[in-house]
RNA sequence: AGGCGCGUAGCUCAGUUGGUUAGAGCACCACCUUGACAUGGUGGGGGUCAGCAGUUCGAGUCUGCUCGUGCCUACCA
């Protein structure tokens, strides 16, 4: 093996091997564990998110495969309705030519091209990240059998009432052309202006003051509301107004939605451009004049001057023929929240069209009570409130888009406009005994994306079909996503799937945090502080990696310091990681329930920790390769107290991996390996190991050095298996080799993904091995202490004396005094009896056990009785402490007796130790 | 306006049902290239657990308030 871990020389050929192996699939035996990919854009590229989520599912999926479960991973990719249309639109406008000039059937051949072309990327990204997914099984949601799904989906619907059109406001996008939903819509504070705005009487009798951030709109207004109760308006209720520069008269009205302490108490009525005015309209039976055309730009029902204008340009055009007219009494500066399309980012405006809707009450109602009694369960636990919040006052959700790409709504019209539902234009025709000379025409809508999504753990397993997988991958067991898409989602898929089947889509969701960058800033491009996953993984150099930041901006402008701020974050660029360590980090940080920050050095520490296993690899196969592990059982084996220790130990590590991804707190998961490998394994056993294995036969026994190659070879095949879901490509490499030597046969086509997990076993914890490493890890540093602190050379042999010990003690010293000899690197070691007087030393403690380091020129005086001080007076503060707690009758009376039991044992210790340290101070002193 | 979080070492974070002297990694200081590993070893320094009050024998942990901070939902024209 290299002396340093290469993750690039590992990690290359193995996932290969895995898939074309057909390891991923279900194995058919043991019950079923499945958990379906959120499915991500098909032309789109990993970020951390996906990188992190995907990491998680894998752990889960690998852990449970190993303990025997008929495990799927169900892939797919989504065909991301707006944002993959989006893409070729602007790909075919480089090219100077619009969707409308190719036609629809052309311009999908582009986007499938597209999709053909690009949509290996996101693919092949998801096994560099080393998923175990079921590629056999790769969906789409264009495909044919979830496009039949989804036309099944809509059908039935409509049959029931549950699908319907309407005419309504919506949230349209006038860049996209497309009504979007209430969640595709994101509202931000913005500076704007409030402009106060003269209305006179018609009779002349005065006017009235109204305030509005869109003055453009009144062009379409309806009417002036005021409060009902309102005072200083309440006689002018019913009377006209002059709307200026339309020409038009407007009543007066009362409404309730007024707020009277709000502006001047009058609010401009625009039914056709604003929801509550919409509400209001309704319940006066005002006029809806809509004077948007689709892009936005005022129709004909604005007065001519106005005609053609953007909106922001007839705003402008209004304000200064108000102020002409001198209506404009006064701008104010005001913020307000601007809602924008999420994809877009243009200004949404509300606007009456026929759309598609569901409505969502009835399918609601069984989606909360399925959270409410537990056969939904969101980890943590707190999501279900955002969850429930949401669904209580959920509106009908607009499902029709007015797009290309996507799922085409079933539904035919004839002349008269009569629409007609179902699966072809033949059904429907016999259907309803449509004559032939009876003209159809198809509905030209798509459907949201969500739409399709929300039916995907049930529609990738093949339904409306009953098939196998259905019946037994289905509900799958978890979810796992970003809170960022519980509403677009994962509501929709429990209602969804509870309509369709019966049954809930998962039985748990696990909620990731967002991943932000080391400054807690959310990444995206237009920061400039994107983190590749792939970078992580493969590393790259300083310019690639600025250029790839500062490529294709939106604002271009921020390029020069996207640069600057990237130079010196990453001076050196960023170094190769691997998956394994990628894949560590992110289970060590996934702490529940909050976000992450990607902090680059945890990564770096993780890359050290797989070097770590990696050299801890190197050292037990220079052991035991080609020597005798103790397989044969005819032989003799006897197992060292550092063999039964460490495995004692590891079986505790197993016990605390299996509860922490059972519950999953991946980051302790991970914390248990990394304790377990670095501070016992290598730090305690590893060392321990040497003198064993060193030794002369007369002082360590063939069966002794059997004993304990068969316990490094076989540790450490359990520690792979261990940390092979979390770290799959270097505890593959390294098993493939230690797996013989631990007495597993494997060949070619084996692999540690196919092994069992780790079982802790009770039996092999060892309580008296546990104690007596203890006491000899306590020697071990008591001297190194010592040293360290004294300054004395860590090659110096030293000669130490063991005084004041107890006969365990003794006995420990006579078996264990090899391991200290070695680790303590010691010449020589005196047990002193009661009567015996230690020579002048520097002491520790160890117990009651007093451990001597003779001074003899090495340790100077003065030092010794510093750090006797610094000791004591430690000490003592022990002692106030504890005594004050054990002389208060209350803690006495009230505290469980276990704890006040400890507290006296805690005082004698300190008490025992305070004196022996003060009489080796006394001693010093007097010298 | 409502809701949900967060605030623990210089930084990033753990800390189970309240119970040893509050932990880890990185960073820092000193010493060390010893035969797995300098992507390493050994030793060490560093925290008023945001603040205040309360409950309790005992609070990082429970309650209330305050401050700071992040997000979500709904919105007043």
């Amino acid at each position: 093996m290299e002396k340093t871990y290469d993750p690039s020389q590992i990690e290359a050929s193995w996932y290969q091997s895995w898939e074309e192996s057909g390891f991923f699939a279900p194995s058919g035996d043991g019950t079923a564990y499945c958990i379906a990919i959120p499915p991500p854009n098909v032309t789109g590229s990993l970020h951390m998110g996906h990188a992190f989520q995907h990491t998680l599912m894998d752990t889960l999926i690998r852990f449970k495969r190993m303990q025997g479960h008929n495990t799927l991973w169900q892939v797919g990719t989504d065909h991301a309705g707006i944002a993959t249309q989006m893409v070729v639109e602007r790909q075919l406008l480089a090219e100077g030519i619009s969707r409308h000039d190719l036609g629809r059937e052309k311009f999908l051949e582009k986007v499938w091209q597209w999709k053909t072309d690009s949509g290996g990327a996101i693919t092949s990204q998801i096994r560099r990240m080393g998923s175990s997914v079921d590629w056999s099984r790769e969906r789409f949601t264009m495909d044919a059998g979830l496009s039949n799904a989804v036309q099944e989906v809509f059908i039935q619907l409509y049959e029931e009432k549950l699908i319907y059109r309407g005419q309504r406001l919506v949230n349209w996008d006038p860049k996209l052309h497309t009504a979007i939903s209430d969640l595709e819509v994101i509202s931000e504070e913005e500076a704007g202006h409030m402009w106060h705005i003269q209305y006179d009487l018609v009779d002349g009798s005065g006017s009235l003051i109204v305030a509005t951030t869109r003055p453009e709109t009144m062009l379409g207004d309806s009417a002036v509301a005021v409060h009902p109760d309102d005072k200083r308006y309440k006689h002018l209720i019913g009377k006209e107004i002059n709307l200026p520069l339309s020409g038009r008269t407007i009543p007066i009205i009362a409404d309730e939605y007024v707020d009277p302490e709000f502006g001047t108490g009058c609010v401009k009525i625009t039914p056709a451009h604003d929801f509550n005015d919409y509400e209001v309209g309704k319940r006066h039976n005002l006029p809806l004049i809509n004077i948007f055309t689709v892009d936005a730009t005022l129709n004909d029902n604005a007065p001519e001057t106005y005609r053609g204008l953007d909106r922001f340009e007839a705003r402008k055009q209004v304000v200064k023929d108000l102020e002409a007219a001198g209506l404009l009494i006064k701008v104010a500066e005001h913020t307000l929240k601007v809602p924008r399309g999420d994809r877009s980012g243009v200004v949404v405006e509300p606007y009456l069209t026929d759309q598609w809707y569901v409505a969502v009450e009835s399918l609601a109602k069984p989606a909360i009570e399925a959270v409410e009694n537990g056969d939904i369960e969101f980890v943590p636990k707190n999501w279900e409130n955002t969850y429930f919040a949401w669904m209580r006052d959920i509106q009908d959700w607009c499902i029709s888009r007015q797009l290309w790409w996507g799922h085409r709504i079933p539904a035919w019209y004839d002349e008269q406009g009569k629409v007609y539902v179902g699966r072809s234009e033949d059904e429907v025709r016999s259907k309803h005994q449509l004559r032939p000379e009876v003209k159809l025409k198809q509905d030209a809508d798509v459907l949201d994306t969500w739409f399709s999504s929300a039916l995907w753990t049930f529609s990738t397993l093949g339904w409306p079909e009953k098939t196998k997988e259905l019946e037994t991958f289905h509900p799958t067991n978890v979810l796992v996503t970003g809170f960022d898409i519980i509403f677009f989602w994962v509501a929709r898929m429990i209602m969804m799937t509870l309509k369709f089947t019966g049954e809930v889509p998962f039985k748990q969701v696990y909620i990731t945090g967002l991943i932000r960058d080391e400054d807690g800033q959310k990444m995206s491009k237009s920061k400039g502080n994107v983190l590749d996953p792939l970078d992580l993984i493969d590393g790259i150099e300083l310019e690639a990696l600025v250029a790839k930041r500062t490529q294709s901006l939106m604002q271009p402008e921020m390029a020069k310091k996207i640069a600057q701020v990237t130079r010196k974050q990453f001076p050196q660029g960023i170094p190769a990681f691997g998956t394994d360590a990628l894949r560590f980090t992110i289970c060590s940080l996934a702490s529940t329930g909050r976000d992450i920050r990607f902090d680059m050095s945890r990564a770096e520490g993780y890359r050290n920790f797989c070097n770590k296993i990696w050299n801890a690899a190197r050292y037990v196969l220079m052991n035991t390769e080609n020597e005798d592990c103790g397989l044969n059982p005819e032989d003799d084996i006897e197992l060292s107290v550092a063999d039964r220790w460490i495995i004692s130990r590891l079986q505790q590590a197993e016990q605390s991996v299996i509860s922490a991804l059972d519950s999953y707190r991946f980051d302790h998961a991970a914390q248990a390996i990394y304790e377990f490998t670095w501070n016992e394994y290598c730090d305690w056993y590893l060392e321990l190991s040497k003198p064993i294995l060193t030794a002369d036969t007369s002082v360590s026994s063939i069966a002794a050095k059997r004993g304990t190659r068969r316990t490094l070879v076989k540790v450490l095949e359990t520690l792979l298996r261990l940390s092979h879901p979390i770290m799959p490509f270097i505890s593959e490499e390294i098993w493939q080799r230690v797996a013989p030597l631990a007495g597993i046969a494997n060949s070619k086509d084996s692999s540690i993904m196919l092994q069992p997990y780790p079982v802790p076993e009770q039996s092999k914890i060892n309580v008296n091995a546990i104690a007596d490493i203890e006491w000899i890890k306590g020697v071990i540093i008591g001297i190194r202490n010592i040293r360290g602190e004294m300054d004395i050379a860590p090659g110096k042999k030293l000669p130490v004396y063991f005084s004041h010990g107890s006969t365990e003690d003794k006995t420990r010293l006579d078996n264990y005094r090899n391991f200290l000899l070695t680790l303590a690197k010691l010449d020589d070691i005196t047990w002193l009896e009661q009567t015996e007087q230690a020579p002048t030393s520097a002491t520790q403690l160890v117990g009651d056990m007093e451990i001597h380091v003779p001074m003899a020129g090495l340790i100077d005086k003065d030092a010794e009785i510093n750090r006797l001080n610094k000791e004591i007076e430690k000490l003592s503060r022990e002692l106030t402490r504890v005594k004050d707690k054990l002389n208060n009758p209350n803690f006495t009376d009230k505290a469980p007796e276990a704890v006040v039991a400890k507290e006296k044992q805690k005082l004698e210790a300190a008490a025992s130790a305070k004196s022996a340290l003060e009489e080796k101070l006394q001693a010093l002193r007097v010298l």
